[in-house]
DNA sequence: CGACGAAGTCGCC
DNA sequence: GGCGACTTCGTCG
């Protein structure tokens, strides 16, 4: 259940996005449950690099709220997670069905292509 | 305002 | 698969 406060944030940045920041946060709610998306897509979605779309993330204070633990690395590997670290970005991405072995995401559940479509 | 550093990526070995 | 260079911008001084 979402805190009164988380729930006004989100309605908030969806009624009104303020910044990049905010930006990427409705992008992440494109994503469906059981897919990722790399930073590398989303940085050249806001014409900026891979390296500010992580900065993004990491403060991002409303996880899991805000999925960011559906952002992973370009060729395959998780990325990282502020609270909880690796093993909680793994775990949140098996709750959701997404196969993870050894720390890598296979090629198919990759949302990159559809989400660029949808933003055409 | 200037400097710093980070949840990545690319090219080279 | 490892290593270094490069990038951009929010935060801190």
């Amino acid at each position: 259940m979402l805190k009164e406060n988380e729930i006004e944030t989100a309605i908030r940045i969806l009624r009104e996005p303020r910044t990049r920041m905010d930006i990427v946060y409705l992008l992440l709610l494109l994503i469906p449950i059981g897919k990722v998306v790399s930073y590398s897509t989303l940085a050249h979605i806001l014409k900026t690099t891979p390296r500010v779309i992580a900065r993004y993330l990491a403060m991002n204070k409303y996880a899991p709220l805000i999925p960011c633990h559906r952002v992973v690395t370009k060729r395959g590997e998780l990325g990282g997670y502020t609270p909880g670290g690796r093993e909680m970005k793994r775990r949140l991405l098996r709750l959701e069905g997404v196969e993870v072995q050894q720390d890598r995401v296979p090629t198919h559940v990759y949302f990159d292509c559809q989400l660029k479509q949808l933003l055409t």
